[in-house]
DNA sequence: TTGACATAAGCAACTAAGTTGCTATTATAG
DNA sequence: CTATAATAGCAACTTAGTTGCTTATGTCAA
């Protein structure tokens, strides 16, 4: 499946075409209950453990971007940052090219010893909606 | 209380005096204990609500840096950023006065519409001790 | 095409964070 | 010192996430 040692399951296809279909981060027990409308009736430990296994495959990855939660979405989606909505919680991308992140994780590298892997960067705030 | 409409009371000078002699930001549960291992045996539910109570009353603010977990630390510590080792979890303060997220901020709000509040930036790597 | 077998899915039970309702306690103004 | 409003504690609950084990299924070789 997709280059990488993983089966080709309904369930996968299934949780693949849901955060297809997303344009935000989702969170697992949202993708459980996405899959159920989907006429999907899979188990939650399956989709943490799916979520787990694409992950390493590197076709999915974990953001963190609020409380308590995990949240995922598509690799493929590129490097982004996030907004999310103090009030209704929802969680939007958002692309800033004018900020080189990166630059500063080789600065960290040489001056603190620290090995970095990525960093997330959110706004927190009220949408359009909410305010 | 510090102004604010707060009791003087015996738990909050533990919980404020652990904050204060704490360099990074803490979990309520690591509160917990440490008030615990200070002599006080404090409740969840107390400092929680006292957690809330100090946020209200901005002499604490909440940062979300981890998967599952709100962390809480002193106001008067100013604006920061984070680097979260991966693997002991421990959090390390990190400054960065050249980058100025407040300008992309004031975009944000001219371009989508939204009310920015407040950002947060982590870096997710391996610390000196752990890689 | 089939069968073996490794991988994946499901189930139940568990841990841990955080919340809520209610009662008991305590800081503080008068 | 007392009244009373704020605070603390307790127990029960919700929800995210994990683990061990059994059952089901995708895939490869014969």
């Amino acid at each position: 499946m997709s280059g990488a040692d993983l089966r080709d399951t309904q369930t996968r296809q299934v949780l693949l075409g849901i955060l297809h279909e997303s344009t935000k981060p989702l969170a697992p027990p949202e993708i459980v209950d996405l899959c159920h409308k989907a006429g999907r009736n899979v188990n939650k430990t399956t989709i943490y453990r799916d979520l787990s296994a694409l992950e390493k495959a590197k076709i999915v990855h974990r953001v963190i971007v609020s409380d308590r939660k995990q949240y995922f979405e598509l690799t493929e989606r590129g490097h982004h940052h996030h907004f999310i909505c103090l009030e209704c919680n929802e969680v939007e991308d958002i692309l800033l090219d004018e900020i080189d992140l990166s630059r500063q994780e080789v600065l960290l590298a040489r001056d603190k010893g620290f090995s970095v892997f990525r960093h997330s960067l959110e706004f927190f705030g009220l949408c359009k909606v909410c305010k």
